[in-house]
DNA sequence: CTTCCAACATACCAACTAGTGTGTATCTTC
DNA sequence: GAAGATACACACTAGTTGGTATGTTGGAAG
């Protein structure tokens, strides 16, 4: 018998805090969440999670810079630096956006977050700008390099089509996550890639 | 000497109400507004407010059916009512939008709450999703109506199109928040501002 | 084997906050 | 002008919630 009562392991505990704090802060935002759910869900009690952080902004805090840092980069970042073209890889990515119920639901974690707090705390704001700002600078890196390779047009500045794409992008998760209707979010989709192709050297 | 006390006036109250509630959600959001905020910034006692409205809840709907709805319609709606030309219309209420300090970091009082409450509260998010709704059916009837008149391009859908601008604009607006620098904004005006440009019939 | 510290567990507290109960003043209606 | 209804004022409560104080356990080092 292997590990019949689970040993103690911080790292995992820290973990599973993050990983709980992330969906409970998804659900209720961040004021709304309830650190006696994040408890729950983490199976986890309130010493340990006063002994990793310091309190639940710094909880909050980290949320922000380890998990929804790290979903930004491996849905965006990532695909984006090993891309061969850069139009394909933001296609497959924009195609990749999911449209289940909890989803649509649930919107973007990430301008979730920020449309929160960025008024409210400094510290969400400055994390998360740094993210949006990365997101973007990705794409624009990107789209610079296409247009060094002859596959993106020349006449369009990077930085700012890239500001454009997120900002269509995460204005349709809005819409789609008031309405609850994935259409809207298929919509967007649609006219991401449209406009995407648009951009291709023909 | 006239009226030298205030006498009373439940409309007045109503109102005043209504106004602070308004702001104070627009600053901390519907589940961090503070009942007491209100009724200092109101200068109404909680007598007052549990006379007009019976819950938080009861007041924050009430907030969305005549402040943020009104909002809206005195902006896009009667404006694109009385346009001869829905894309100058469109043009000029684009550009009105406000780059100052404030609203920037404020963000849209629409979006806001349809981000907060929506998957939070269906009473929110229906009264929500009907400003949205209103709002893009009256810039598609707008649309559909230069098309008739020969001002708007043909090629395209007047409700996709103006699902698109919102998604857009709200975007622009979200990005603008959390950087607050409003030349993001700023960008975002140019840009849908050369869009609209592009659906003249020329 | 002992010592020490990280890693928890549990009971408790203090502050905040939506909501209520009761009393009072003003207005309308007959 | 009496009576009822409307429009408040104010003190209080009950529940929630972030945070803390104190105690215990397990593992690693010497």
């Amino acid at each position: 018998m292997l590990e019949a009562k689970a040993k103690r392991n911080p790292q995992l505990t820290r973990e599973r805090l993050l990983g709980a704090g992330f969906l409970e802060i998804y659900h209720s935002g961040y004021q709304g969440a309830d650190l006696g759910k994040i408890l729950l869900r983490a199976e986890v009690t309130k010493g340990a999670l006063y002994h990793h952080f310091d309190s639940k902004e710094a909880l909050g805090y980290a949320v922000v810079d380890e998990v929804i840092a790290k979903v930004t980069r491996d849905k965006w970042l990532d695909p984006l630096a090993q891309a061969a073209d850069p139009l394909v890889a933001l296609i497959r990515i924009v195609q990749a956006t999911s449209l289940s119920e909890a989803d649509v639901r649930g919107g973007c974690p990430l301008n979730n977050l920020a449309q929160e707090m960025s008024p409210l705390d400094e510290g969400f704001r400055a994390r998360l700008a740094a993210v949006f700002l990365a997101w973007r600078t990705a794409i624009a890196h990107a789209l610079k390099a296409g247009q060094k390779q002859g596959l993106v047009q020349t006449g369009i500045d990077p930085m700012d089509t890239a500001t454009l794409l997120v900002a269509t992008y995460e204005g349709y998760i809005s819409l789609a996550k008031n309405s609850q209707d994935p259409r809207i979010l298929q919509a967007g989709k649609r006219h991401l890639t449209r406009y995407l192709e648009s951009l291709r050297v023909s």
